[in-house]
DNA sequence: CTTGATTTTAATCAAATGATTAAAATACTT
DNA sequence: AAGTATTTTAATCATTTGATTAAAATCAAG
């Protein structure tokens, strides 16, 4: 089915082209708001080369998804799960991985999660994430420095304050509080302070 | 335009049912998924109702969203102005109010980023919101205790740690990390939490 | 080149969808 | 109750949209 051949203009395979549109149109509009017509004059192809290479819209669409999520998550498993950095060595990854991620892709976390939100995606049901966190080197060496802190609590908040200005980037923009350039200015030091502030959080005494 | 009358079956006008349902629809869906089919169905009225009592999908639309905008503003931005709390009841009360409204309506939060996202919202737009927040009695607090900590900064780490969990939560309950219980029993602890946790960020050192 | 497979195009379908219309039903006023 | 205005319904339009099809173009092998 797939095809190797870079004979055409662009270098890329057609199929690629497609893949390609259907990433930028999809992370812009999302699902619903996306028409094949849009993917198709995106990748400046013919319409009916949609229905060729992938069977229908859906199917497209759930491979641009199941490699976002990959993407999402694959910035934050394998760091959890290293035993040979430290619980600070593995913030700061957790940080600076998801804001250089994020910065190239601001649209990349509303647009899984709101997408996420209307449909079970089975290929995430299927992953026994909640074992895999539990287990990981993360969440051992949180609970032996400090064993009454769920690990959930901690993680959604140095995910908070990572994810979510990128997730209301809209907000702060239309209202005028940051611009392109300031927002990129502001990621770069949260960069720094996230890692203090969850040192801080370590600290506190509940 | 509108009427006040009751006689009918449900107590609510028909305009109301049809906001009601669009209310609901909506949010569930966004703007793009739904149809006025749908709005019509959940409704229990014909579809060119709709049509009769709002102009078109689009300003259906428009009305429900402005309302979410206000809900969400409305539950900040009057905390931030109260010259006679002080900083710390003020995050307390920005926590307390965002997990109070969010608990009862969890898709509010990526519902509204999400549209957001698509499509400037000429009302919010219109707002100075920039100069309203950096006048705010929550600001001038803030410079007095730390001026070395940029006001935004603060307001997204404490606005990521409360809503960011709603954001989160399709992916939080779709891997099994939590469930519809055990994530309102993570809220109600993250309002006791968090108010600490911004506490400790207000006492470290940069 | 010729033949056969693969890829691309143009045209078209069928279903879904936002919107409208004209008529029927209901409520309101006098 | 009659007459008028308002509300609701059923039927229908016109577009949009995802998908298909048959033919044309391109490519690959002998």
């Amino acid at each position: 089915m797939a095809k190797r051949k870079q004979s055409k203009s662009d270098s890329l395979s057609t199929e690629e082209k497609i893949k390609v549109a259907a990433r930028k149109v999809f992370l812009r509009k999302g699902f619903s708001a996306t028409r094949t017509r849009d993917i198709a004059e995106e990748a400046g192809l013919n319409l009916a080369l949609l229905n060729y290479y992938f069977r229908s819209k859906q199917k497209l669409f759930e491979e641009v998804m199941k490699e976002k999520i990959q993407t999402l998550l694959q910035t934050l498993i394998p760091v959890l799960n290293n035993p040979s950095t430290s619980l600070e060595e593995k913030i700061d990854l957790i940080v600076s991985n998801y804001i250089e991620v994020l910065l190239a892709n601001s649209d990349l976390p509303i647009f899984v999660l709101n997408e996420l939100r209307k449909e079970n995606i089975s290929f995430i049901s299927g992953i026994p994430v909640q074992k895999i966190f539990l287990q990981s080197s993360f969440v051992m060496q949180l609970k032996e420095r400090r064993s009454d802190i769920n690990p959930v609590h901690f993680l959604v908040s140095l995910l908070g304050m990572t994810i979510f200005p990128f997730v209301a980037k809209p907000i702060l923009t239309q209202t005028g509080i940051v611009n392109e350039k300031s927002f990129q200015t502001l990621m770069k030091e949260r960069e720094a302070l996230i890692p203090l502030w969850m040192n801080a959080l370590l600290k506190t005494k509940l």
